[in-house]
DNA sequence: TAGATTGTTAATCGATTAACAATC
DNA sequence: TAGATTGTTAATCGATTAACAATC
C-alpha cells in the first residue's frame, strides 16, 4: 500500500547496482522495517518470490509498477500558478509516477497565457469545460485558503474525480469525488511535537553518534485515517 | 496527535462565529471523526470539559496551542532556494505554528545575497557554523535527491537534531536526529490507487451527487508509522 | 542434503469504536 | 429533574509481528 512506492525506489537503485534478484531481509534491511511487513506487501501487490532464491528483480519491478498504476499516466489539472504550484509542475518525475501536469489555471490575468516549465497557464473559467472535454480526472489544488472550495466545486463540475489538495482546508465533496490533503501545518506539527519530546526527553543527543549505513532511520511519513 | 491541529483550526473558526463553547460531537460532526475519538485525543492533549456544557472555547484553543508548541517559535534553517524552498519560505502562517524559516542556504553563487520573501539566501558553507551559533534546531531540504544526503551530513555537523525532507531520499543519520520525511511521490501513488480504485468499482459518480454540508469527506491525510 | 527464504497461520499490539456510568 | 455531554472501561478491528511449515 504506501510503503510500496518505497519498496520501488530502493529496488531501482538496487537493479542498478547489477543484481538479478533480492530478498524481503534486503529490502527490511535498508528500509528498516521487519521482513515479514515487506513479504505481507508484496503479497497485497499480488507478487510473488521463490524460496531460496527471492524476488526476481525486473520483475517485481515491473508488478510494482504495473500495481501502483505507473504504467499508464493519468493527465491533471493544477490550479494556482503561485510558488507551490509552480514547484509542482517542476517535479517532472511526476510523470514516472503516472501524473503529468497537463495545464495549470490561474484567476491573476496577468499570469495568464504564460508558461511555467513550459506548462501554459490558462483562465480558470475554461477549467471546467475543458476537463470535461479532455476527461481530465485528477485536479490539484495549490491557492490560497479562502479559494480552495471555489476551485473544488469547478473541478467537480467539470467532471474532476481526484483532488490533491495543498490548501490547509477540508473540502467539501460529493460522495465519490477522493480528497488527498497534503497539509503541511499537520505535518510540521507532528515534527515539532517529536523535536520537542526528544529535547524534553533527551536533552543532547549522543555526542558520539554516527552515522550507520546499515540501519537508516525508522521510516517515517505521517499518518492520519 | 495528528488529528489535534486539525481541531485547532476548526475551533479557531467556531470561535469566530462568536459561540464560547463547542462539544466533541459539534466537532466529530464537523471533520467527519467519532465524538468519542475526539473526546480521546483531548484528553492526550490533557485537555478536560465539563459534562453537558462541552469545552470552553479560549481555554481548549489555548490548551492546544501550548501542547502543540505554537507558543514559543523555533528558528529553522533551509536548504535548496529552488521553487520548492521559495514556496516554504514563503507559507508565512507556519509562525503561527511554532516554525520560523530565519535564513535560506544554497550552493548556487547567483542566488546567495539574494532575499526570498525578505529571506535572505546565504552560502551553503556557512550553514554548519551558523546552525551552531544560533542553536538552530530545524532544518529543512529542499534540494535536488543527488544533494539531500550531504546537506543533511552539514545540518547534523551543525548541531541540527530535526530534518524537515522534501527530497524523495531516506536519509541516513544518527541515533537522536528526527527525520520526518515530506514525500510527494508516496502521497502520489496513494491519491492515484485510489483513482483507480474507485474507478474500476464504481465507474460514474452517482449522477445526482451533491455537496452535503454536514458530513465532509473523510478527513484523509496518509500514513507511515 | 542443508540452509536460506518464501508462504501462511497464529499472536500481539495499538488504535478505533462501543457501552455505560458520572456529572453538570 | 431530565437530558446532554464528559470520562472511563471494555470490545472490536486492523495492522504488525512472531512462529513455523513448505520449497527451492
Amino acid at each position: 500500500m504506501r510503503r510500496l512506492p518505497l519498496y520501488h525506489r530502493f529496488l531501482k537503485t538496487w537493479a542498478e547496482s547489477g543484481r538479478l534478484s533480492v530478498s524481503c531481509t534486503d529490502i527490511g534491511a535498508e528500509l528498516g522495517l521487519d521482513p515479514t511487513q515487506v513479504r505481507k506487501d508484496l503479497e497485497t501487490a499480488r507478487i510473488g518470490g521463490r524460496p531460496r532464491i527471492g524476488y526476481v528483480l525486473p520483475e517485481v519491478i515491473d508488478a510494482l509498477e504495473s500495481f501502483l498504476g505507473w504504467k499508464n499516466v493519468s493527465e491533471a489539472f493544477l490550479v494556482g500558478a503561485g510558488s507551490m504550484g509552480s514547484a509542482l509542475i517542476g517535479y517532472r518525475k511526476f510523470e514516472q509516477c503516472g501524473l503529468k501536469i497537463v495545464a495549470a489555471f490561474d484567476a491573476d490575468p496577468a499570469k495568464i497565457d504564460s508558461r511555467i516549465h513550459g506548462t501554459q497557464v490558462l483562465p480558470i473559467d475554461r477549467l471546467a469545460d475543458l476537463a470535461a472535454r479532455m476527461h481530465v480526472l485528477i485536479g490539484i489544488i495549490t491557492v490560497p485558503d479562502s479559494q480552495a472550495q471555489t476551485v473544488a466545486d469547478v473541478m467537480i463540475a467539470g467532471g474532476i474525480r481526484a483532488i490533491w489538495n495543498f490548501a490547509p482546508v477540508r473540502l467539501r465533496v460529493p460522495d465519490g469525488v477522493i480528497v488527498h490533503n497534503e497539509d503541511l501545518y499537520i505535518s510540521l506539527a507532528s515534527l515539532s511535537q517529536k523535536l520537542a519530546k526528544a529535547i524534553h526527553l533527551g536533552g543532547r543527543p549522543p555526542a558520539n553518534a554516527r552515522r550507520r549505513p546499515g540501519r537508516p532511520e525508522r521510516t517515517v511519513i505521517h499518518a492520519m485515517p
